[in-house]
DNA sequence: CTGTTAGCGCATTCAG
DNA sequence: CTGAATGCGCTAACAG
């Protein structure tokens, strides 16, 4: 060993960017650590005169808290993650702004991931997130059955609430009303005469794609009448599926009289296959979007649709979550949350009343 | 004090949900701290025998790394940071989108925040990521004149990348080519014999909203003529100044034959007002939209639009990030890039020929 | 090749 | 009311 040298060779290192700590705080203000902590957390043991220093030598020197120390020390980050599985679907746009509004107020930020629904990346964005230590998670998953989802989920002592989503465990969540906005749409069709309605949905293992095929059931049900199931698609949301699928429905020899479209990504196509199939809206079939968009506003005719509020789901989401994480010392056991929001149909002229 | 009591009262706190940490690890293989590390780090310095042991009992155990720690150690929270005006505008999130993909590829995540278009929340938010000492930012600020935001970011260490928008300092940023869209739009309204051609976009304090004007004006000094500055409306980009200012426009004395509507959300409401006031596109009027959208393409008439490719902004915007913080150690004197993405011109049914 | 050690920046006892 | 000391979980020297 050379003693000429100290342990370390601080000239090595240019005392650039050297970042501004507590420690530098307390030099400045001519306390200690504590003291500036105190202040910081305003501690109210503090005596004003010294209080009044330390945040002077704070201005002074320019400090910012390092969040990351902190979050190492309180094992807090203050950071929500969020798995949505297309983060570009307006749908999930409007509650992902929702929830970020609310997770700010409470000083949270807002971690987004798109899994692209695909439930390896659900998987693998879960993980990614539970190691970042996020203190919450919003979370749709891409299918609810998947087990190695449900058994994280399960074991994660992290506040989690689903959109969208219903899982076979406890397990909060905030999902609109689905079932009754299809039952509105079916009852509304069926009110000014159709019966040969068809439903255009998809993704059973998914709550949206299970619900609205349950009120498409249940309108009928009720109405005690029979829909015919060649009418039924229920293998995609996307609007692919729903430019195929109109075409397919249109081309049978008996085409139905009105088509539901269970999506809220479905409608353009659905309005592309009427315009290439020449099938005029609503003469030659009626048409019921789920979804508000600009499009279904705007399209000629305007189209009939059901919709709900998006970021108010979004900001249920957070609160729940908030919620959960100012609960955590006490309760444990209480009961998981299930918000269901409301659906309304608005009428526009889409669907004309049966010859 | 009590001599029976050590200092800590473990048995207070149940044992419950104590964290794994790598001394966990380091004890079940029979190993030290420093090894586990080199494993996790796969430092190639470790006996196979050992690394599999290790291993093994990572997966024993259920160790995850904690990334908090992690960072507190290197410095670097592998998150980037990201303030956008409006996280619900299909422009920014198709921006957002493309950057999450290639951030989570890097193992980078992604903090998303909205300033609502609010210069007071952009120094708010920036500062709020900053304390949580993100690696990189994704900035789209609603006023480039801001002195504030201008000091805060030459200040900074911390690599940014603009989103559609240009500062009067050095920094990077991804823009698409407005001038040139607009330039576009003009050249092809020009050609089928449009003059009286207004222009409705805003906000001239930010990028878009200025180079959409120099384009408007460019267009029609190339060409050697004049447009009349009575069809040119500048102050917002807003569906409802949309609205209005249409209106506006077809009522004045001399209305315009063609509009260009400069701003991706101002379809709808233009819409509306040709609607409202039976004006018919494109017999009465011309419309070309920037900015592409299921809207435009299912109109009737369907709208020609000016597009550019939103995601490879965003995928553009990450590189660049992930670029400058992988060259930190070296060069710090590189040039800003300045990334334009080109635009094209979708022609579709709502302009005509000039009769 | 492996073990030991020293902090990263902060919140929080515990003494004074 | 304030200061000193401790450690959160991890990485990176350094010593063996």
């Amino acid at each position: 060993m050379k003693p000429t040298q100290k342990k370390r060779t601080p000239e090595a290192k240019p005392r650039i960017a050297q970042t501004i700590t507590m420690r530098d705080v307390a030099r400045e203000a001519r306390v200690s650590l504590g003291t500036v902590s105190r202040v910081v957390n305003k501690h109210p043991a503090v005596k004003p005169e010294i209080r009044q220093r330390v945040e002077a030598a704070i201005v002074q020197t320019g400090w910012q808290p390092n969040v990351v120390a902190q979050s190492m020390r309180t094992a807090s980050t203050r950071m929500i993650g969020c798995v949505l599985p297309d983060t570009s679907n307006p749908l999930f746009v409007a509650v992902a702004k929702g929830a970020e509004e609310v997770l700010r107020e409470h000083g949270y930020a807002f971690v987004l991931a798109n899994s692209n629904s695909d439930g390896e990346r659900d998987l693998e964005l879960l993980n990614l997130l539970l190691q970042r230590r996020v203190d919450g998670l919003l979370f749709a998953p891409s299918d609810e059955y998947d087990p190695r989802i449900l058994s994280l989920l399960e074991r994660t002592r992290t506040p989690t609430v689903l959109i969208e989503r219903e899982l076979p465990l406890d397990c909060d969540y905030v999902a609109s009303n689905q079932c009754n906005g299809i039952r509105q749409a079916v009852d509304y069709l069926l009110s000014i005469g159709h019966r040969r309605i068809a439903l255009v949905t998809g993704q059973q293992r998914i709550r949206p794609g299970r619900e609205r095929y349950k009120g498409f059931v249940q309108a009928f049900e009720r109405a005690g009448l029979r829909f015919d199931p060649a009418l039924v698609r229920l293998d995609s949301m996307d609007a692919s599926y729903a430019y195929r699928e109109v075409q397919r429905l249109m081309e049978l020899h008996e085409p139905p009289t009105a088509i539901i479209m269970g999506g809220n990504l479905m409608l353009p196509g659905a309005l592309r296959a009427c315009a290439l199939k020449d099938v005029r809206i609503p003469a030659d079939v009626s048409i019921v979007a789920v979804g508000e968009t600009d499009l279904a506003e705007l399209a000629s005719p305007p189209i009939t649709t059901v919709r709900w509020n998006l970021e108010a789901m979004g900001r249920e989401a957070a609160s729940i979550v908030m919620e959960r994480i100012a609960a955590k010392p006490s309760a444990d056991k209480r009961e998981s949350r299930r918000i269901i929001v409301p659906t309304e149909i608005v009428l526009r002229r889409s669907c004309a009343p049966l010859k």
